[in-house]
RNA sequence: GCCGACGUAGCUCAAUUGGCAGAGCAGCUGAUUUGUAAUCAGCAGGUUACCGGUUCGAGUCCGGUCGUCGGCUCCA
């Protein structure tokens, strides 16, 4: 047996080392600041602690705080750092689970109190001093039978149960740093003194295991980086996203309210029309081209029709009914029952399949109070549904239509995304086979696409699996937007049918999709996207028009007219006010251009052109600004 | 729905231990005729979310209701 072992580097580099070599020697080896910043290792693709020996032959990535990997790990050490804290000034408290998230960690904990904001400036204390003490995080491996007696003395019952759902013969692993010890897989850092600068930035509750069945536990969210600028630079980040927050800006843009009187309802206002009329022309001019029939369905309808698709029983509870003379209906949570009715209305052709019928279908939810949230999530929006009724053989270019349609939308506006595959729930109807053929199909189009995805076990409609498109907001929270659901199901609730080649009568598969999802939901992320700054063609005012003196109000109301002939949206800010003045407030409402007309411009015909984001443009001749504008909403510029 | 925080003028925010509800911006009126991010002066603006309680006295303390914000998925 040989006394070296031998370690393959990212960059396909070997070296050689003595047994028993850690990964932290092999960083130190590499370079002083490596072995400064190094916080765990990756060896043949697992995390592992930099102070565990390395096996006779590895790859060995050394982690720092540049990769995800080690800014979880990190995170992930800060979160025992912080139970630490709290066992100290909670000796009660249980302790549940403490993972690393995006951009922090929380841990959850049972106390019989609930924290206040008070308490967690004191607990950061307490993290301040066990990151003093610099306590090295000792990993220990015990027997499954041992761990649960350990837990169980100490009356953990939350650590007995994930020990209990692990594998029979798993061999448990314990992580201690000072007087503290938990449950956990790891890796961590070195020692707690390697967390620099922390922030505990809210209590919340939280149900054990997600579940709301189950006790609700006191979530801590925090986060941590290695040096205090970081911190700094990251909670000044989270303010100036706030900046973007579409509920302010909808309001300083006077696009759309959310009053008391209706919430989760939101109001359109004059400004926010315009945006969203935009939005919707556009939709139909996509639509059209892409072999689509616009209907539209009403909102009410008896409640028979919902209790055969199946939503009286697997979707009542986010339903709202009412009575209409002596006769139940419901308001309609979805457009799919209605659609169908347009389908049966007379008999198809195998000829006219696909047949595509969409439909901006305005529906409405029952959404909990508390998930209530400016435009994106509300209990009734304006989805842009469309059915697709196919033969079976159709079924993959149908859907791969929709992911090159929902992708060409997307591009417009410069939005990144990502895709889920969601799977069958628990409530569901139909077979087992119908759901495997239904979700295969959609994987497929997927992989043929080469799209990534993220599946979501559990998570399909109660009719069907689906391909979920998530857009960010500001703050980087995700939002389902885009959907396409493969339904074997509702076809044959409704008996649809269509002719075939044959003479037969033949069973029709259906899509049910949207690409915007919701226009109220696109429209929120479309603010926090842009800041507010639309891009000329979905701007509200596109140019204003500033006359710096009454003199010069006839010929800028002139430019006026001529612009808005050309389908211009202008105003002329005719206000006796000073030009700075109007230059701000038309900044501050994000208006593409504003034209500066004043005794010059008058004389030599011209316009100066200040441009929202360019600032002076100086003068040009009227016409050649006409162009410009007109040329940039007609490409639909990024401006 | 659940946990926590919050709710004062259209907006942003003040108001000592419970002691006369204020400011800036926006609005209105007047003056000013102005050249690239705020001209000056005056006026008006409130059932302190709502309902109830404690108190000589409540924006402030207590209870309830409504609403808003953050969280309740990312699995030791």
């Amino acid at each position: 047996m040989s006394d070296k072992i031998s370690v393959t580097l990212p960059d396909g580099g070997v070296r050689e080392y003595p047994v028993g070599t850690t990964s932290a020697q092999v960083a130190r080896d590499l370079g002083p600041g490596l072995y400064r910043d190094a916080l765990a290792a990756k060896v043949d693709g697992e995390l592992v602690d930099l102070n565990a020996p390395l096996p006779s032959h590895s790859e060995v990535e050394i982690l720092t705080f540049a990769s995800e990997e080690g800014r979880r790990v990190y995170r992930h050490s800060t979160s025992h750092i912080l139970a630490q804290a709290v066992k100290h000034l909670y000796p009660q408290a249980k302790f549940a689970i403490g993972p690393a998230i995006e951009n922090g960690f929380y841990y959850d904990f049972e106390v019989p109190e609930n924290f206040t904001p008070q308490d967690l400036e004191q607990i950061e204390k307490e993290m301040l001093k066990i990151i003093q003490a610099d306590y090295p995080f000792l990993r220990e491996e015990v027997g499954r039978k041992e761990a649960l007696e350990y837990f169980a003395r100490l009356g953990e019952q939350y650590k007995v149960e994930l020990i209990e759902d692990l594998p029979p013969d798993t061999t448990v692993t314990l992580y201690r740093q000072g007087d503290f010890v938990d449950l956990c897989a790891g890796p961590h850092l070195p020692s707690t003194g390697k967390v620099k600068a922390i922030k505990l930035t809210s209590v919340a509750g939280a149900y054990w295991r997600g579940d709301e069945r189950r006790k609700m536990l006191q979530r801590i969210y925090g986060t941590s980086f290695p040096r205090q600028k970081e911190l700094d630079d990251y909670l000044s980040m989270l303010e100036e996203a706030a900046a973007r927050d579409h509920r302010k800006l909808g309001r300083e843009l006077d696009l759309f309210s959310i009053h008391d009187e209706g919430p989760g309802f939101p109001f359109f206002h004059a400004k926010g029309m315009i945006l969203r009329n935009e939005l919707e022309s556009f939709w139909r001019e996509v639509h059209t081209q892409w072999g689509y029939q616009e209907i539209k369905t009403p909102i009410i309808l008896r409640q028979d029709l919902w209790e055969r698709s199946g939503h009286w029983d697997h979707y009542q509870e986010n339903m709202y009914f009412t009575e209409i003379d002596e006769e139940n209906y419901a308001i309609k949570p979805m457009n799919c029952p209605g659609g169908i009715l347009v389908y049966k209305n007379k008999p198809h052709s195998y000829r006219e399949l696909p047949l595509r019928m969409a439909e901006l279908g305005l529906v409405h939810r029952h959404e909990l109070s508390g998930v209530l949230h400016g435009l994106m999530r509300v209990r009734s929006f304006t989805q842009d549904d469309a059915h697709i009724y196919m033969l079976p053989e159709q079924i993959k270019g149908e859907i791969i239509g929709v992911i090159e349609l929902t992708d060409y939308l997307y591009r417009i506006f410069g939005f990144d995304y990502h895709i889920e595959l969601s799977t069958k729930p628990e409530k569901a109807i139909g077979s087992d086979e119908t759901w495997e053929m239904a979700t295969q199909a959609l994987r497929e189009a997927l992989e043929e696409k080469g799209l990534e995805y993220r599946v979501n076990e559990g998570d399909g409609a109660f009719y069907g699996p689906k391909i979920d498109f998530h857009l960010q907001d500001c703050l980087g929270r995700t939002w389902q937007c885009g959907t396409i659901q493969l339904d074997f199901q509702m076809p044959a609730l409704f008996e649809l049918e269509y002719t075939g080649a044959d003479g037969e009568k033949h069973r029709p598969i259906m899509i049910h999709r949207t690409c915007l999802g919701s226009i109220e939901r696109f429209i929120g992320i479309l603010i926090e996207h842009y800041a507010g700054a639309f891009p000329s063609w979905l701007a509200p005012v596109q140019v204003e028009v500033l006359p710096i003196t009454d003199r010069h109000l006839s010929y800028s109301r002139q430019l006026a007219e001529k612009l808005r002939a050309v389908g211009v949206r202008v105003e002329v800010d005719d206000r006796n006010e000073k030009v700075g003045y109007k230059i701000r407030e038309a900044q501050m409402a994000k208006i593409p251009y504003m034209l500066i007309i004043g005794d010059r411009e008058l004389k030599e015909g011209t316009v100066s052109v200040r441009g929202r984001s360019e600032g002076d443009m100086g003068a040009m001749s009227f016409s050649r600004f006409q162009e410009r504008i007109r040329t940039e909403i007609a490409e639909k510029a990024f401006n």
